[in-house]
DNA sequence: TCCAATCTTAA
DNA sequence: TTAAGATTGGA
């Protein structure tokens, strides 16, 4: 950082505010996510159970990604793992 | 919940996909965010010392809103205050 | 803490060897995992796989207790909820 | 993993149970310290005070191990090191 | 050694 | 209750 006002000081102050532009999109969803929420309760749904759902179908979808990586281990293990990307396989 | 099923089960299904979307864009952001420190850090700038600056110019961003919060409250308090959203000014 | 190098000294130097005490032991136990795996990897079993089943597991596991507190939830919305602890339900 | 089932598959699972044992035996002790520090609170200690003088005194003992180690490394080097472990020091 | 994730705490 | 920070484990 030897060109202070520089070049230098311009990259980075480019990658700050690159940093703070997302943050703030990311703040937004938050609020986005928080009016869904009031809105459903003002529906009659309440937002506990409505998180409770949301949690446990994230786990589900944990659990399914879980058994596909563990799959692939396996086979991996075996020999039977994927070819690297971007190699054909050897078509014997 | 007395209609289980029906309308209320489609809106409450409804409720829940749009937050799971809102996260997920949410993600999005955030690995956005850590793709930039990423490349800022391939530049050969500090993540730790950009997460630093980016907390001190928030800190003094909650400055300067409460400064102005504080100014509109004066304004309001000797009767200058802003015409509420939404409502034209007359026009004189 | 007026009492410095009094009483509260005292009373603040046994709590912080109490927690030293006990992160000594979950280090130990840390070491011990690690033990474990280094001890099956000799026996021809890759750690890789068995942390995504031990993963798994506790993903299941997760998925349970969830189901559980949902249905509680489900309960308690549609006026079913559990009696109050130490109270017994009325034997009519 | 040809041997699916039988005595592989025992001592594959054997091997995860234990991890999962000393796993929940981690948890605890967390839980344990958790509750120190909550207790130290309602007795009027900061634990994020606490937090900090712990990790400052970890890093003195790291200071005066590395100082240790250094001067283990200069006896041995002029030919004063500690005998090897398990090993009895000839009874002159 | 660095990155990712989990967990915990502070607002 | 959510977001940030710290800590921990894995690559």
């Amino acid at each position: 950082m030897a060109d202070v006002g520089g070049i230098a000081g311009a990259q980075l102050r480019s990658y700050i505010e690159r940093v703070e532009r997302l943050e703030e999109e990311k703040a937004a969803l938050a609020a986005d996510i928080r009016e869904v929420f009031a809105e459903a309760k003002a529906t009659g749904f309440e937002p506990k159970v409505m998180r409770q759902i949301i949690k446990l179908r994230k786990l589900e979808q944990a659990d399914r990604q879980e058994q596909e990586a563990l799959l692939e281990l396996y086979l991996a293990a075996i020999g039977m793992g994927p070819e690297p990307e971007g190699i054909e396989p050897p078509v014997a």
